[in-house]
RNA sequence: GGCCCCGUGGCGGAAUGGCAGACGCAGCGGACUUAAAAUCCGCAGGCCCGCAAGGGCCGUGUGAGUUCAACUCUCACCGGGGCCA
């Protein structure tokens, strides 16, 4: 380093220049404003430019900075706007911070600091990093979620979910002023006549019915914390962090009515380009599944209860099946069982006190079936009989109506609590392999079986199992097998023997155990597994209806029409998708515009004294306590106010009112909800964004529907932001607050970075730092010399594999770090991070650099006269680029340049082999990667204001295409010689050059040929 | 267990069904240097024959199939990852 003056050129292109150039240009850059994108209306708007809205999934700002997983999806999107601009769009390429959330409040706790100057410091920090990077964003947008600016708008979004409800008719969300009017005229059905209602009572109808509307959840709640925790927070009932005893205890919190949009969240996820992963993922999360709803009267029901049992099944058609039933221990039946017991019930009481200190994932998990016998019975509608109801924790109470009916034949989960609590087993659907099984049992022998059974059932089921689909032709085939020489005499041993061994594997003792198992309807209890395929109706008959023979549609149908026609039971669609919970025990999230009346009612905040501010505490320790009790609780001056103070509409309620605010916050989700839409108008005070703005960037752009054009950001928010983003955007759009249902049109995913780390042999993790290399690719630990494995993992701290952007851009500077991320691979693949790579891309800036400057002087090194095989080069340079970034092809699009750069340098005597304009024009095909850089030899060459202002270069056709192409001939399928043909050469040309090739000639040794394929220009195939 | 994605040199990766391994890294050889670093030029999938020029065979996880032609399409299996159970 200390002699690098003596020996470098004074001008070679080092991490030192790029620091000079790179910090040149961002100032230059920024006094230019010259990423401001005014919107309509604006002074400097272009209205006859086509629109494209590209926005990255914004980052929570944490106090590590930024990491080199962030600017991999951001030079992506930089990239792509560059080049958009550059053909003549309109560009919104906004960026700001989701700064609501639990670390900032974390360390709030630690040290008495107040989360907000944290964040903000942490925010500093990310805008510093981003604007080295050259990233082109519109800063004049940027917001945090937590300025009070944006989070006002939050709470009034809020309060529009609260102001409305679904009309299921319309399939839309409308006011609940609607709603109330609809009411009053007996236009929809109420409790009772609206006029007869107290306020109360139409109060409580109607916040029954508000997209955001209050519910008792239960939580996990941890006394010693003082907090809440998520599922995955809770190990064996005590908290991941301390083991504090935790209890689930159930809290009133706002939820939002998500599931109301179930079926058009699923619907439109066809009108998204988006990953088909991403949608699949949604699809399953919303878990549309049709079935029906059926009552099983109770056969002694205890007094408050309902006469009933109701279940949700997707297979009614097995209900001839259910011999019992099971209930979730949160199910109320269990309560009135306990009640009406005239015997004490310890052994059912223990299950419960068990099972409530379970989490949901624990007992969906549990491999040992655990239940208990609750004393009641109901009778199975279909078959009439009394069967026992059960309750066992693998039923959960969210699903469906927290009951099922068991079909242990049919379900495998069912099949297990079966089998371990003796419960009835019957068969009511056979696949047509079973049925035949069952046809031969029936119908082969009248009176004794012959001792060839065996042979003859497995020929029976050879021929009927190659045969095709048709059930009326087993007594054909079992004619035919009773009439059978003996097997071993025929072609068909081998399918035979499968269908003996089939015999061994059930273990039937002789012909009368194999039918006898059909007639009691038991073989799938003997087999040891459930069926839970589509098949055909079995033992499933009464006088009313009959099952049998049908196959899965047929008795689905059936079924159905019977259950309804006789008032047991209805067609029913249901959704795993639950309401979603909105409120979090948190301090650092958006206050609730709520306060409450001594009753416990709520009252909205008017939307002029929005925003609601957080008030600032003197320590942000949670409290112990029994009670789940919000942080914001210690607040009391700011808790307890009168509904004047706090923004209550007088109409609702007095002035002087004592109200109690809402202690609860709103989720980090809230803020993520709407932010794409905000970007449009970001500094808007009159409305949460103006409707000209929205109309415009969310308006339809290329794919002619509406929405963000580009949506890039990691696959881990597949379902949680991207699917409350779409409900918000959805509930806005019905109420006519915004132009389009859909937020993100196009959604990509960016891969993970990883990073390689080291295991030793007992397969532990061993720091980076502890490990070097011995030779290629072996690697052993420093010190004890204990060889290790190279492994790619995630980025973490404990492996000590966390790369620093700042201190790779401190060692090549910003315009090779974009690069090399970009040049890694696939933009969706993960890949790891290699330190080493680096530097080909530094050194690929360098040739480029000398192919266009002297190095010892700076100036420009430029041929007098454009060279025709260059000028041909470049014009494919420009078209392969532009095609690969419209792929979101960089890494292809790079190599490409590479290339290119690579030919030139190598062409180079020293006095420049590109004319100023054709240097020119590399430095714009350069500038959407190294913006930076590019600007550079912009100016140098001569050009006039910023390169990224330039329009993308021109491509002639015509210089695309080489007048002679050469083309491979292969002979029977390898190629064997290479022939030149003058380009646009037709088949026959292709054909005549090929054969009279010598090479082609030597291979063909005389044979003669059977055929020629040619594909002109790519590929001629001789086959012989 | 179900569904989805991925398996290509020592490494990252490239290849509308049409020349497998572009491009980069690492490696090897050379230039420059007192020397090294940096930089530059060249070689480079494996095996075999040949002093060489050159040539042959094998090769995209494994096995089958479709095709004049398969990394690419189909099926089965093995291995890795993700989501849901």
């Amino acid at each position: 380093m200390t002699q690098e003056r003596d020996t470098t050129p004074r001008f070679r292109y080092s991490a030192t220049l790029a620091a000079e150039i790179e910090s040149r240009w961002q100032s230059q850059w920024e006094a230019l404003n010259a990423f401001r994108q005014p919107n309509p209306g604006d002074p400097g708007f272009d209205p006859f430019k086509p629109k494209f809205y590209c926005l990255d999934m914004f980052p929570y700002p944490s106090g590590a900075g930024l990491h080199v997983g962030h600017p991999e999806g951001y030079t992506a999107t930089d990239i792509i706007c560059r080049y958009r601009r550059m053909n003549g769009f309109n560009v919104l390429h906004p960026m700001g911070w989701d700064a609501f959330g639990l670390p900032a409040e974390q360390y709030a706790i630690q040290t008495g600091v107040h989360p907000a100057k944290t964040t903000r410091s942490a925010i500093d920090n990310f805008r510093r990093q981003l604007r080295r990077f050259g990233f082109s964003y519109d800063w004049s947008r940027e917001f945090g979620t937590i300025d009070e600016d944006y989070y006002r708008w939050t709470q009034w979004i809020f309060l529009r979910l609260y102001d409305a409800w679904f009309d299921e008719q319309a399939g839309k969300a409308r006011p609940i002023a609607d709603l109330e009017a609809l009411a009053a005229r007996g236009d929809v059905p109420t409790p009772a006549p609206w006029a007869a209602m107290s306020a109360d009572q139409r109060r409580a109808f109607l916040d029954d019915r508000r997209l955001a509307y209050q519910s008792e959840m239960v939580v996990n709640w941890c006394p010693k914390l003082g907090t809440v925790l998520a599922n995955d927070e809770v190990i064996d009932g005590r908290s991941e962090r301390g083991g504090h005893p935790v209890v689930r205890k159930p809290l009133k919190q706002w939820t939002f009515r998500i599931t109301a949009y179930a079926d058009r969240l699923l619907k439109q996820l066809d009108t998204l380009d988006w990953p088909a992963s991403t949608k699949a993922m949604q699809a399953e999360w919303i878990g549309k599944s049709e079935g029906a709803e059926i009552e099983f009267p109770l056969t002694a029901a205890p007094k408050p209860a309902p006469g009933s049992l109701r279940v949700f099944t997707t297979r009614p058609d097995t209900i001839f099946g259910a011999t019992f039933m099971v209930v979730a221990p949160e199910h109320p039946l269990v309560k009135h069982a306990l009640d009406a017991g005239t015997h004490p019930r310890p052994d059912l009481l223990a299950y419960l006190e068990r099972t409530r200190a379970k989490s949901d994932v624990e007992r969906q998990e549990g491999k040992d079936k655990t239940g208990v016998y609750t004393g009641l019975d109901v009778v199975n509608p279909a078959t009439g009989r009394c069967i026992p109801v059960w309750t066992a924790d693998y039923v959960l109470m969210g699903y469906g109506t927290g009951a099922i009916m068991a079909v242990p034949a049919h379900d495998q989960r069912d099949f297990e609590f079966a089998r371990a609590f003796n419960l009835p087993i019957t068969d009511v659907v056979y696949p047509r392999a079973v049925l035949a099984m069952r046809h031969f049992t029936k119908h082969a022998y009248a009176s004794e079986p012959v001792p060839r059974w065996r042979d003859h059932f497995a020929e029976f089921m050879s021929l009927v199992t190659a045969a095709g689909d048709r059930e009326a032709d087993f007594d054909k085939w079992l004619a035919l097998a009773l009439a059978a020489p003996a097997p071993d005499e025929k072609g068909r041993a081998a399918s035979h023997a499968v269908w003996l061994e089939t015999l061994d594997d059930l273990r039937v003792a002789d012909f009368a155990d194999l039918r006898r198992r059909f007639e009691r309807g038991e073989y799938f209890a003997t087999r040891g597994e459930a069926f839970d395929g589509p098949g055909v109706g079995v033992n499933s008959a009464n006088t009313e209806i009959s099952l049998d023979g049908l196959h899965k549609p047929e008795a689905l149908a059936a079924v159905i029409a019977w259950l309804e026609r006789t008032g047991r039971g209805s067609r029913k669609v249901n959704f795993r998708l639950r309401d979603w919970v909105f409120s979090r025990q948190r301090y650092w999230g958006e206050p609730f515009p709520v306060v409450y009346d001594a009753a416990g009612r709520a009252y909205p905040i008017m939307d002029s004294h929005l925003p609601v501010r957080l008030p600032d505490l003197a320590d942000y320790a949670p409290v112990e306590s029994d009670d789940p009790q919000p942080l914001l609780a210690k607040a009391s001056a700011w808790v307890h106010t009168t509904a004047g103070e706090a923004g209550v509409d007088p109409a609702r309620l007095p002035p002087g009112t004592p109200v109690r605010r809402e202690t609860n916050t709103m989720p980090g989700s809230a803020g993520s909800s709407w932010y794409a839409i905000r970007y449009c108008d970001a500094k808007n005070t009159e409305r949460f964004v103006g409707r000209e703005a929205e109309r415009y960037w969310m308006g339809p752009g290329e794919s002619g529907a509406g929405g963000v054009d580009l949506y890039v950001g990691g696959s881990e928010h597949a379902v949680g932001h991207l699917l409350y983003a779409r409900f918000w955007q959805n509930v806005l759009f019905d109420l006519g607050e915004v132009s389009t249902p859909e937020p993100f049109r196009r959604l990509f995913h960016q891969g993970l970075i990883t990073s390689f780390a080291y295991q030793d042999a007992g397969k532990h993790l061993v720091p980076v730092d502890e490990v070097e290399e011995v030779s290629e690719g072996t690697f052993v630990r420093k010190g004890t010399g204990a060889p290790v494995t190279q492994i790619v993992a995630k980025m973490s701290k404990s492996l000590k594999n966390v790369v620093n952007p700042d201190d790779v851009i401190a060692e090549f500077g910003a315009d090779t770090f974009r690069l090399y991320e970009m040049y890694m691979g696939p933009l969706e693949a993960s890949k790891p991070w290699n330190p080493r790579d680096i530097t080909g891309l530094h050194r690929f800036l360098q040739r480029a650099w000398r192919l266009v400057v002297h190095e010892e002087t700076g100036t420009l090194k430029a041929a007098p006269a454009p060279d025709e095989k260059f000028e041909r080069l470049l014009h494919r340079l420009v078209a392969k680029v532009a095609g690969d970034i419209d792929r979101l092809a960089f890494n292809t699009a790079i190599a490409a340049m590479i290339e290119f750069v690579n030919a030139g340098v190598a062409a180079d005597k020293g006095a420049g082999v590109l004319s100023a304009d054709q240097a020119r024009r590399l430095a714009l095909v350069l500038s959407p990667f190294a913006p930076h850089l590019a600007e550079e030899l912009w100016v140098k060459a001569g050009g006039e204001g910023l390169a990224m202002r330039q329009p993308w270069p021109t491509v002639d056709q015509a210089l695309l295409k080489d007048n002679e192409v050469e083309v491979p001939v292969q002979v029977g399928g390898k190629v064997r010689s290479r022939v030149m043909v003058p380009a646009g050469a037709d088949v026959k040309l292709h054909e005549t050059i090929a054969l009279a090739d010598a090479k082609v000639r030597e291979s063909l040794a005389g044979k003669p040929v059977r055929k020629v394929i040619v594909v002109p220009g790519r590929m001629v195939n001789v086959v012989v």
